[in-house]
DNA sequence: CGTATTTGACCGGCGC
DNA sequence: GCGCCGGTCAAATACG
């Protein structure tokens, strides 16, 4: 398959500044970074828990929810790299196993590959993939906060179909699991919604819509990969259409949005989300940011609407480094999701024309 | 009491 | 056309 030729190829870029943004033909590949330091930050306990709840190897979770390094499975996860043509074939069969996951073998796609966007503490490695055609594939699911009532569970919602759902716009990160909750690379607030077993793997996979806003239809996959087991899958679809939540005190603002939709409400509730609970800044309404979402869907990103108000978080539990400006933070980032913006207006093929923001 | 999580069911997409 | 599989929903349950 194209995957595992571009993973061959993948195993050149061990180096950041190589920033390879890998626009073959359609493939894609993220190496695993070679020595990559195990970040002992807090993870992300739902997180952890969740990817195993298969009792078959229910020790290792525990352990990573606490932060620790995982013990001797953790050691395959990050081998060094040296010779490249021997390292190739146990490194790449675990990567396509994970791009299997991700169906990227099935649909033309590209693939960025950025340097970890927030410096020293965000390990994990970042893939963008977009599809082709994967125009508002996301953003149609803004209706589906409309759900007509007296639909049966599960039952779609009938009218447009969105666009195949492999279309739609995906940034992969692959992360430790001690660093699975990306506290510190993911402000967002995240409420899981579902989880299924994955054919092939012994892990589920976790389902997580962002919590911080109505409506907003940002989601995430979260999964442990088969072949490395310390190394969380994280998968971002959709994107934001409100400011990246600055509070990550969540008790700070316990405004719960009353409004019959379910994921309105980003509860604190100190059991789940302790540490991927934040909320939006108080400053924005859930008027405000509707009209940002509204605003959205006409083609603004949220990156371009939130920055000025957001920041880094004082007390203990810094989004990023302090006095580190917002757009120094997003800027690797952002610069992939601006590339691929402007190259997708430019080829007219559909991808999806907005940023999705982290 | 309110919210998040769990879990079974349903549906659509895709491969055969 | 059929079956498998992934993704989502919502009732039930757990928790603070």
């Amino acid at each position: 398959m194209r995957a595992v030729l571009l993973l061959v190829m993948a195993e050149h870029f061990n180096d950041w500044d190589l920033q390879a943004v890998v626009r073959s033909c359609g493939s894609v590949a993220h190496p695993d970074p070679p020595g990559r330091p195990r970040g002992a930050a807090s993870a992300p306990r739902e997180e952890a828990e969740e990817e195993a709840p298969a009792p078959a190897e229910p020790a290792t979770l525990p352990a990573a929810a606490r932060g620790e390094a995982p013990p001797a499975r953790a050691a395959p996860v990050a081998p060094p790299a040296q010779g490249h043509e021997r390292a190739a074939p146990a490194k790449g069969a675990a990567l396509l196993y994970d791009l299997e996951y991700l169906d990227l073998d099935r649909k033309p796609f590209l693939l960025l590959v950025t340097p970890p966007p927030l410096g020293d503490d965000a390990r994990e490695r970042e893939v963008m993939i977009s599809f082709p055609a994967a125009a508002a594939a996301s953003t149609s699911g803004a209706q589906q906060g409309a759900v007509p009532p007296g639909r049966k569970a599960g039952a779609r919602t009938p009218g447009p179909k969105r666009s195949k759902k492999s279309q739609l716009k995906k940034v992969v990160r692959e992360m430790p699991v001690a660093d699975s909750g990306a506290s510190s690379s993911d402000p967002w607030a995240w409420r899981k919604y579902g989880q299924k077993p994955i054919k092939g793997s012994p892990y589920p996979r976790g389902y997580y819509k962002c919590s911080s806003m109505k409506g907003c239809m940002a989601r995430k996959l979260v999964e442990r990969s088969p072949a490395k087991p310390g190394v969380l899958i994280v998968t971002y679809m959709a994107e934001h259409c409100h400011p990246v939540p600055t509070q990550l005190n969540a008790l700070a603002g316990t405004t719960r949005h009353k409004s019959s939709s379910s994921g309105a409400a980003a509860s604190s509730s100190p059991k789940s989300h302790d540490h991927e609970q934040q909320r939006p800044p108080p400053a924005g309404t859930d008027a405000e940011d509707a009209a940002r979402c509204d605003a959205d869907s006409n083609g603004k990103s949220a990156l371009e609407f939130g920055v000025e108000e957001m920041g880094p978080v004082d007390g203990e539990n810094e989004l990023w480094p302090a006095g580190m400006d917002l757009d120094e933070l997003l800027a690797p980032v952002d610069d992939d999701f601006d590339f691929d913006f402007e190259h997708a207006i430019d080829d007219g093929d559909g991808v999806l024309g907005r940023r999705l923001s982290l």
